[in-house]
DNA sequence: ATATTTCCGAACACAGTGTTCACTACTGAA
DNA sequence: TTCAGTAGTGAACACTGTGTTCGGAAATAT
C-alpha cells in the first residue's frame, strides 16, 4: 500500500487469518472463537499469526476497518446520484447484500459490540456532517446534532439488523424507502418549521 | 422465592455478588473483569460463588434480568398516569436516572451487547403490543409491526445512552419529549392517512 | 548459490476457569 | 448447652486458552 509493489503474500496470509475469522464470525459468538480455531480454519502457524496481529481482537478490528471504509464509502458517494434524499441508503444496502458473509459477521448472531460501536460512531459523524449542510449553518435543530447523527446511524444499523435477522425479505429499494420514512418526518419535526 | 421466608443470608451474598459486578462494570468493559475480581469486591469466598451461580454470565443475566423487569414494569404502568402519548417514556428516563450507577453498567462504557439485545427484544415486543392496541386491530401499517416495535425499541435505546454518554444534559421530560418527536412522526408516516 | 524474508511448530510460562474437599461460622431447636 | 443443619471459606488441582521464544524449514529475491 505504500510502494505499490512488494507486498503480496504479506497481504494474502493477513486475508487467509481475516477471512477465517469472518467465516467462523458468522457462525458462532466471537467471544467463543479461540486463536486456534482461527489457526486451523486459515492453516497458519501460530508464531505467524502473532507476528502479524498482537492478538484476536487487532485481528477483528484490522478486518472490520476496511468494512468500514468501504460502507461509508458506498454512502458518501453513491453509484446512481440521483439526490432526491439528503440520504440514500439504497446502496449501502445493495452493498450489504452483495457481501452477504462479511455483513453478517457484523450484524449477525451476537454481534460485536466494539464493532457496531465504532461503525456507529462513523456513520453518526458521516450524517451530521450531511445534516449540518442541508440546513445550511443559519437553520437550527432543536436537538443537538450529535445526537441527531447518533440517532440515524443508530436507526440504519436497526434496519440493516432486521434484514439480515430476516434473510432480507425486501429490496434494498424497499428498506431504503422505510428508512426514509421512519427516520426523515422525525428529523424535520426538530427543525423550527421553514420550507425554501 | 418458594416459602415466602426462609432465604435471607442466600439473598444477601447474592446481592453482594451482583452489586460487585455492577460496580465494576460501570468502570471496565466486562470482558476484562475476572471472577477473581467479583470475589474480592464483594468479600466472597471462590466455591461460594460457584455454589450460587454457573458461571460469571449467570451471574450477569440474572443481574439484568431484574433491571429489566423494572424497565418494562415502569413502562408498562407509569406513575403519573397522563396518558397524552402512547408511549409516554418519561418514567423511564427517571428509572434511569435514579438508578444511575446500575444503568451506567448496562448502557455505558462498552456495554454488553448480550444484555443490550435481551432488553430491546424485551422492549421491542411491548411497543409492538402497544401499537398492536392503538391502531386497533383494522387499520395496518406499511410496516411489518415487528420491525416498528424493534425500530421504537432501538431509539429508546439510543437516546438513553446518549443521555449517559453526555452526562444527562437534559431533564427526563426533555428527553420524552426528543423521544417523541423523533419517533412518532415516523410511526404516523407509515400508516395509511387517516385520522378519528 | 546465496542472502533475506517469511513462515512453521514445539515448548514454555502464565492467567483465568471451574471443581473438590476438609474445614469454620452461624442459626435454631431440643 | 449441645447438637444438627446450612451457608460460607480457601487452598489445591486439572484444564483451557494466551502470547512468547527460538531453532530451523521454505519460499523469494538477487
Amino acid at each position: 500500500m505504500k510502494h505499490g509493489k512488494p507486498d503480496r503474500r504479506v497481504t494474502r496470509t493477513k486475508h487467509l487469518l481475516r477471512e477465517a475469522l469472518m467465516g467462523l464470525m458468522s457462525e458462532q459468538r466471537y467471544d467463543t472463537i479461540t486463536v486456534q480455531d482461527i489457526l486451523d480454519r486459515a492453516d497458519i502457524g501460530r508464531s505467524t499469526f502473532y507476528s502479524h496481529y498482537r492478538d484476536k481482537e487487532e485481528l477483528l478490528i484490522s478486518g472490520m476497518d476496511d468494512i468500514l471504509h468501504s460502507l461509508i464509502l458506498t454512502l458518501e458517494h453513491p453509484d446512481h446520484c440521483d439526490h432526491k434524499q439528503i440520504l440514500s441508503t439504497e446502496p449501502l444496502f445493495q452493498h450489504a447484500q452483495e457481501e452477504f458473509l462479511l455483513h453478517k459477521a457484523i450484524m449477525g448472531g451476537q454481534g460485536i459490540n466494539l464493532m457496531i460501536h465504532k461503525i456507529q460512531r462513523h456513520l453518526g459523524q458521516h450524517v451530521e456532517e450531511e445534516l449540518k449542510k442541508w440546513l445550511h449553518g443559519d437553520q437550527m435543530s432543536d436537538v443537538p446534532l450529535s445526537l441527531l447523527g447518533h440517532h440515524v446511524a443508530s436507526v440504519l444499523l436497526t434496519l440493516l439488523r432486521w434484514w439480515f435477522d430476516n434473510n432480507k425479505p425486501y429490496s434494498p429499494a424497499r428498506m431504503d424507502a422505510i428508512f426514509q420514512k421512519l427516520v426523515m418526518p422525525g428529523i424535520r419535526e426538530t427543525m423550527p418549521p421553514q420550507d425554501t
